[in-house]
DNA sequence: AAAATAAACTAACGCTTGTTAGTTTACTGA
DNA sequence: TCAGTAAACTAACAAGCGTTAGTTTATTTT
């Protein structure tokens, strides 16, 4: 219970510095703009946190495990290379307009991040494309997508996805459905063979 | 042949520091690392720019209007919507290839310019990205490209374009025309409807 | 040879940074 | 009612920041 009121007040100091580093970039964010935003002293957050550097790491391994984890569960499913692609481009929609600013921690903002973390971190986004890119590459091989080099194919659907959580608002323009319909129709058509 | 000399010294100071800039991004980039870089004293760096300021303001908006002048040069063609779009993607993969880290500065860190300089930045990069949004408009209205969402289109083309200095590196993977060959056929195949 | 200029230097400034230490206040469960 | 705890506070720190002032050194121009 008491652990419990006390995760929530974290967690809320955790998105509200998620905002802020979105919008300044982490470096340029400082522990005061950060107590500001929270009507608090900055020595306060002290009482929740242990460090600046803590909440980016907790900010950026807990999307980066959900991301790896969710390609695990696509990759292992009995489908073609297309289909695994589309489940990727749903993935990256789904978090994008759900957790916009952590993402683009995530994505943007983890080279901040102190060793031994960031070799960590590093490992993980290098495995998670290169998962990526054996499902393209499989799609090339088999004949089912068009010949193109995969490994420009990967970066060029990864980086279109990445960008979505600066970009895209709720309630303005297309819905998170329409935006997953759309870009699918805009990659996989560009891919696929004609039949 | 002063100004000339001044001049190389000054453009040598402004490539270390967008290379700096790139690799730890403007805020975390210090005016002792950049001075470092060039073996001399962080005072003597006044000699050649004002301030760090400047030192973005000037790769940012040098950047920025060949951007927007090549565009303009582009859209005053007398070619198809699909050619217009792959003549943007030939211009953004020449710069990214040639000149990877000023591109990088103008395209992520220009949100660390001071105003009014950073209104002017903002009015220059809408502009650009309206006028792509209306040659891709204009292509689906006149039936040449599939129907899907232009705004879509425009960000998932240009956040594709603007990564590539991050990923690209001369002589290692396919080259600088084997990356426009294979982006166009990747986009332009899944934009254009079948004939 | 003298004057001018480019480009480095040393020393220091006022300010901001993340963080710590110790204390106070308000609420909760026994 | 009283102890325990969560969460705020004030005050201050050492380090690092961008930048300025004034000076020296080396090269080029007259």
């Amino acid at each position: 219970m008491i652990a419990e009121i006390k995760k929530s007040r974290r967690e809320y100091i955790l998105e509200e510095a998620a905002k802020l580093f979105k919008e300044r970039g982490y470096t340029a964010t400082t522990m005061r703009n950060l107590a500001e935003k929270l009507d608090i002293q900055a020595a306060s957050l002290y009482n929740h946190i242990a460090s600046k550097e803590e909440i980016l790491k907790e900010i950026c391994f807990t999307f980066a495990h959900e991301y790896v984890s969710q390609l695990d569960k696509i990759d292992s499913m009995d489908v073609s290379a297309a289909k695994k692609i589309e489940a990727v481009i749903d993935l990256h929609v789904s978090l994008s307009t759900q957790d916009a600013a952590a993402i683009i921690i995530t994505n943007y903002e983890w080279k901040h991040l102190p060793e031994p973390d960031l070799t960590t971190f590093k490992a993980l986004r290098k495995g998670y494309e290169k998962q990526f890119l054996d499902i393209i590459t499989e799609g090339v091989e088999s004949k089912m997508l068009r010949n193109i080099d995969p490994q420009v194919v990967m970066f060029t659907i990864l980086s279109a996805l990445r960008w979505i959580p600066f970009w895209f608002h709720e309630g303005r323009g297309v819905s998170p459905d329409d935006l997953k319909k759309n870009i699918k129709a805009l990659i996989i058509k560009g891919l696929r063979k004609k039949k």
